[in-house]
DNA sequence: TGTACATCAGTGAACGCGCGTTCACTGATGTAC
DNA sequence: TGTACATCAGTGAACGCGCGTTCACTGATGTAC
């Protein structure tokens, strides 16, 4: 019941951190189905079953990967954001953020963003961190609006039932104040900046708009326009 | 030099279909690192150096499937469009289609939008089916273009002199009579349909607008308004 | 402060598995005269 | 139409590989008295 963090709590956490960064590492090369703790305990000096000790199972280190992954692109996004620009700039700097990072960590933007790996299951604790990045967007779009910035879009075309619920759900648990077709048009663009993403990172854009970074931030302004913020 | 077919020569254009079919089968239940030689022929009664003699490797069975799924992807957006119908229409056909497919085929849909095989890469040949959907939709672009039904977006954000020159070239290639902003916003919503799309079958709507169906209608008709199509 | 015991990290061998690919072969199907 | 030869499909054994995980163990680090 001591709280002092002995030699050998000290040892744990750098050796864990080593296995993570090691890890890391061999999903760029191999991607998700090529990580394989025999490789990574080679890389380390260890013997492979040594890695049992800090991680019971390879879908456990794979998790550690996952939720690293989620946390370090919120807090790319939210440390990006910049609370006393205008909300158009903020817009495009949270966008343009989360493109720096994933651009910057391919691999691990595909272990989060590209296909599920079969048989394996991301635990419930995923989606929090996962929800970082379309909030940080929501945050954007609650001050212009209560700063008279703002102008929402149509409410036409007039959304179904089951929509306009899970809307008024959403909002509710986000941002109560901000109109529907608001927080609509938001969800439409967050759908549109990751798929951007996704076709950069994925190679379906090579032969039309590769490279990108123009498009992109081009696709940024008219996205914000779309969900009603005015022009820079 | 005899074009009329032989046994044998039917035997093998049906086996060759037959391993494919078992391989998308098994795309299905292990994803595409999972798809395995030996496998396929074991569900097929046969030994697995038998498949050598209709593909000469492993990756050459995966280009198969790949470049399989690229033309039924394809062909259901071109063929769900019904062109005696009113533009904003079609283009919400078309859209419906495109996901439609991949609703009914997500593992072939994840081996070609998800993340990138480590490894492997993919012949030049699958640009050309992969533009297919997206000429869908400009298809539906010029033909309201030249009805006079399309009310181009504005010219403004500017886009850089790269996008501009880019979106220069694809127009001279698919589109010359149309407004640059159309065409610019063409291309955003293109990466909008795959990125919703994405989300949805990769997971990351779960606890947003899942079920999703109405958000999708709603999204496409919205992405329909964004490129200048007048409302139904 | 020193000692006895408990906890933990890391080892090395082993289990059982599946994979892609090669190769020499047998027997059936097709072709040329 | 019949025969000799060439082509091809499929077999079965083997090569060499890497994997995740378990288990009994040794020795070092920490803890309680």
């Amino acid at each position: 019941m001591n709280a002092s963090r002995t030699a050998r709590d000290r040892a744990r956490a750098e050796l864990t951190r080593e296995i993570t960064d090691e890890a890391r590492r061999q999903l760029a090369s191999a991607g998700a189905d090529g990580l394989s703790l025999r490789a990574v305990a080679r890389e380390l000096g260890m013997v492979s079953s040594a890695l049992y000790r800090y991680f019971p199972s390879r879908d456990d280190l794979l998790t550690a990967l996952i939720l690293d992954a989620y946390a370090a692109l919120g807090a790319a996004a939210e440390s990006a954001d910049q609370r006393d620009a205008g909300p158009t700039r903020r817009w495009v700097t949270v966008c343009t953020a989360v493109r720096d990072w994933a651009r910057a960590h391919p691999h691990e933007y595909a272990l989060i963003y590209g296909s599920p790996i079969p048989g394996y299951r991301a635990p419930e604790s995923t989606i929090a961190h996962a929800a970082r990045v379309p909030l940080a967007m929501v945050g954007v779009l609650r001050d212009a609006w209560s700063a008279g910035a703002l102008t929402p879009p149509a409410e036409l075309p007039a959304p179904g039932p089951l929509l306009a619920e899970q809307i008024h759900r959403l909002a509710a648990s986000t941002a109560p104040e901000l109109p529907r077709s608001v927080l609509t048009c938001a969800l439409i663009a967050w759908t549109q900046l990751f798929g951007m993403l996704s076709f950069e990172l994925f190679g379906q854009l090579v032969g039309s708009v590769d490279p990108s970074d123009e498009f992109c931030a081009h696709a940024y302004r008219r996205m914000a326009e779309f969900v009603g913020l005015p022009p820079d």
